[in-house]
DNA sequence: CAGCCTATCGTTAGTGT
DNA sequence: AACACTAACGATAGGCT
């Protein structure tokens, strides 16, 4: 068994490199809880690996989360009093960042409002969520305000106007009475259709969005 | 020179204990290092240290942000496969909320949006309501608009303003891809897929109104 | 406190099973 | 692929300056 000095390069053989990185991340890590154990410090570790999704991460997922927390926290306050040089480096990479993130992953908005409903449903309450998730929501109340006001336009064929606030017994009754012999809708049986015409519709509503905005 | 072996325990010495630490932390981000120029990966390590604000990092601070922004990408990637089970809770948990609705509502002023919220929920979609149910439902989109709004001024202490308005496109592909997802009603072939989304909110909407209401 | 030294322990590359 | 072995190497506690 001849061991040469390995030296501090790229390891060409394949097979080699898959074999050091699994028994390194695993010393790395050990070595990382033994800093943490010995010492009373906190610390936290993250490997990434090529082909696989999930990087290796010390502690756990969670507390790591926490810690990051904290890192986060401080940086912050840190960089404002020393430079500004830095500052704006960070600002701008984050902001690339944010946007590669809006660009490329518009599937996870969606799952992220898949997520925040679903709370919603459970335990969560509006009071309690952050800004971004009241955005979203704000975001979907308006579709859904657009989408009304849309139908009311088509129904009565006036422009749009806010509606008028009555009492509200009073408003029930009376348009109880009046409307329910007026229907729209052409073919309740075919979802394809309906879904063309929302998106027409969507397209008429969103240019009355803007025009309402600017006044 | 006797050294006997360390065990994996706190050390009580306060000295061999912080000549450790200043030890063993070079020693470990050498290892991060080491790991990352062999097998080519990324990887980041961060240690905080008692008694400084500045934790130590590898690598630089920036390219932990970098990192760290990967890594945030990643989990929700990951829940995504739990989707199924979670898709059937959510089912479960949307039919418990309905009979909730359904028994314990019985104000007369909520009954009529109770009836209308528990139908949207089922068969009709919003393109089929008449006018009174439409300004109904307006009426309680609207105040949950400024609901979020007030929630918005509150975390923002900025006065009220437009949330962001996304492209077009992004908000239609944006209900289609929700609306797909989650199915919360029985019928999904014939009913309006679109409105989907809408109902579902709008009854998350007014459990929170009613709540807001009570306080 | 910060380097340097060195005996000793821990880690791991190479190999075999 | 996963585990076992072991020689060689790297890391470091404790001591010294």
């Amino acid at each position: 068994m001849t061991r040469k000095k390995v030296k501090l390069a790229w390891v060409e053989n394949a097979k080699s490199r898959a074999t050091s990185l699994q028994k390194m991340r695993v010393g790395l890590l050990k070595k990382v809880k033994e800093l943490t154990i010995l010492c009373d410090v906190r610390a936290l570790a993250i490997i990434f690996s090529p082909n696989k999704v999930e990087p290796m991460v010390w502690p756990s997922i969670e507390a790591t989360h926490g810690l990051l927390g904290d890192f986060f926290a401080l940086p912050k306050l840190v960089q404002k009093k020393k430079e500004s040089s830095v500052e704006s480096y960070l600002k701008e990479k984050t902001q690339k960042i944010h946007e590669q993130l809006m660009k490329s992953n518009k599937k996870k908005e969606d799952y992220v409002i898949d997520e925040l409903l679903m709370q919603l449903q459970n335990n969560r309450r509006i009071v309690d969520l952050n800004l971004s998730e009241i955005y979203a929501l704000l975001s979907f109340s308006r579709d859904t305000i657009i989408l009304c006001r849309k139908k009311l336009d088509f129904m009565q064929f006036t422009p749009l106007r806010d509606p008028p606030v009555f009492p509200f017994e009073i408003q029930v009754e009376k348009f109880k009475t009046i409307t329910n012999d007026i229907s729209v809708g052409q073919d309740n049986e075919r979802a394809g259709e309906t879904d063309e015409a929302t998106r027409r519709i969507n397209v008429d509503i969103f240019k009355e969005q803007q025009h309402y905005n600017e006044q």
